[in-house]
DNA sequence: TTATTAAAAGAACGAACGTTCATTTAATTG
DNA sequence: CAATTAAATGAACGTTCGTTCTTTTAATAA
C-alpha cells in the first residue's frame, strides 16, 4: 500500500503531536520507540519521518509549543492597576487554572528537559526562565510597596512556584475539591507566604 | 581475564548502587544502559547480573533504600513535647538539610516512579505516602490546637511539600545562599503559609 | 591441599531501536 | 489531462538493548 485516501499532512502532524504527548508523559521520552508513536496515530513509523526529521524534533515541538503557549496565555490576563497582592492572586488562579487541565504537557516540559540535545534545552530553559521571572516581579514590588513581607524575593518566588508546580501531581478532576476551591485555598496560602495581611482580615 | 584479585562481591555490589545512582539522575532510567553502569562501576555489563537479577532491581533498591534512609532519619528527630509550629519548623529544616545533600537520590526517586513495575511501585509509592502523612498530621495538630489557620490541611500539606521539593532544582551549593539562610527563609515562609502567626513578631 | 564457591570476562542471544530507502498511490499543480 | 508533489507502506540498515552462557581465576571451606 502506499498514500492513503484523505490523508491530509498537517492533520498526521498534529495527531503525532497530540498522540504522542500522553505516551512520553506517561513512559518517558527514552522509553517511547517510534514504532509506539506510529501505532497510536495508526501510521507505519517510516512515515512519522515525512512529518519529524527526528524523534528528538518531536520532543522539542511539544515542550515549545506548550511554554509558548503558557507564556501567551499569561501575557492575555490584565493586570494593569492591580496592587502586587491582586496580581500573585490572579498569577496563582491563572496558573492552576491553566495547568491543570494539560497534565501531561506540564510534566514532559518538567520531566524531560534532560532528554533535550543542547539547543533544545537552552531555548526551553529560556522559556522556564522568563515564566519564573513573572513570580519574582510580583514578588518584588510587593517588597517594595510594603505589601509583602518577605526575606528574600528569589527564595519566595521559588517557594511559591514549587507549590504551585505540585497542584498537579495530585490534582485529580474528579477528588474531592472543586478546581475553585483549590483556587481559593491556594491564593489564601500563597499570599500568606509572602507575608500578605490581607488588610487584618487573616488571623485566628 | 576473569574473577579480579581483590574483587569481593559486596563491594562491587556498593559500587554498582552507586555509580548508578548519578547516571540514573542524569539520563533516567530507560536512557541508561547496562554497558554504561558497566563501564562506570570498571567491570564487564555480565558481571552485573553476579548481583543483580536485573536492572530494573537496581532502580527498585536505590530508591527503597532513599525512602527508607529518609523515614529513618526523620524518626530519629525527636519532636516530643513541640506545639505544632515546633514541630514544622523542624520538619522543615529536617526536609532541606537531608535532600539537599543528595540530590540525585531524591530526583529518581520523584522521577522514576513511572519506570517501576507494579509490586515495586507499590512498595515505594508507600512510602512517599508515609512521608506526606507527616505534614498532613502536623498541620491538623496546628488546626486544632488554634496555632495554625488554615482552610483544608491536605491542601497546606501538599502546598508545603511541594514547596519544599521545589528546592532541590535550585539549590546549588556554592550558590548566593548558604544552607541555613535557604533553611531560615523557609521556615518563616511555611509557618506563615499556615496561618502561624508568630505571637504577633511578624508583619510589616 | 584439595574441592567448592564467588566474581569476573567476553562472546553470544534474539529483540528492539531510530532511521533510511525504494516503491506505491492519492492529491495538487500547470 | 499530464506532471509533480505529498503521504503513505514495508523492508531493510547497522546499532544497541537486557540478558544468558561458558569459561577462567581468585577466594574460601573442608
Amino acid at each position: 500500500m502506499a498514500r492513503i485516501k484523505g490523508s491530509v499532512g498537517s492533520q498526521t502532524k498534529a495527531s503525532i503531536l497530540e498522540k504522542t504527548l500522553p505516551l512520553f508523559a506517561q513512559f518517558g521520552y527514552a522509553a517511547v520507540s517510534m514504532r509506539m508513536i506510529a501505532d497510536a496515530v495508526g501510521v507505519n513509523a517510516g512515515a512519522l519521518y515525512n512529518h519529524f526529521p527526528s524523534k528528538q524534533h518531536i520532543l522539542v515541538l511539544l515542550m515549545s509549543e506548550h511554554m509558548d503557549g503558557l507564556l501567551g496565555a499569561w501575557a492575555d490576563v490584565d493586570t494593569q492597576g492591580m496592587t502586587p497582592a491582586e496580581r500573585l492572586e490572579s498569577f496563582v488562579r491563572f496558573h492552576i487554572s491553566y495547568n491543570i487541565t494539560r497534565a501531561d504537557d506540564v510534566f514532559i516540559s518538567f520531566m524531560e528537559l534532560r532528554s533535550l540535545e543542547p539547543e533544545g534545552h537552552k531555548r526551553i530553559e529560556q522559556k522556564r526562565s522568563a515564566y519564573e521571572d513573572v513570580v519574582r516581579k510580583i514578588i518584588r514590588e510587593g517588597q517594595e510597596t510594603g505589601q509583602f513581607n518577605v526575606e528574600d524575593a528569589h527564595v519566595a518566588a521559588m517557594s511559591v512556584l514549587g507549590s504551585l508546580i505540585g497542584v498537579n501531581t495530585w490534582y485529580r478532576a474528579k477528588g474531592r475539591l472543586s478546581k475553585e476551591k483549590i483556587e481559593d485555598y491556594y491564593v489564601a496560602i500563597l499570599l500568606r507566604s509572602v507575608g500578605y495581611d490581607a488588610e487584618g482580615k487573616t488571623d485566628v
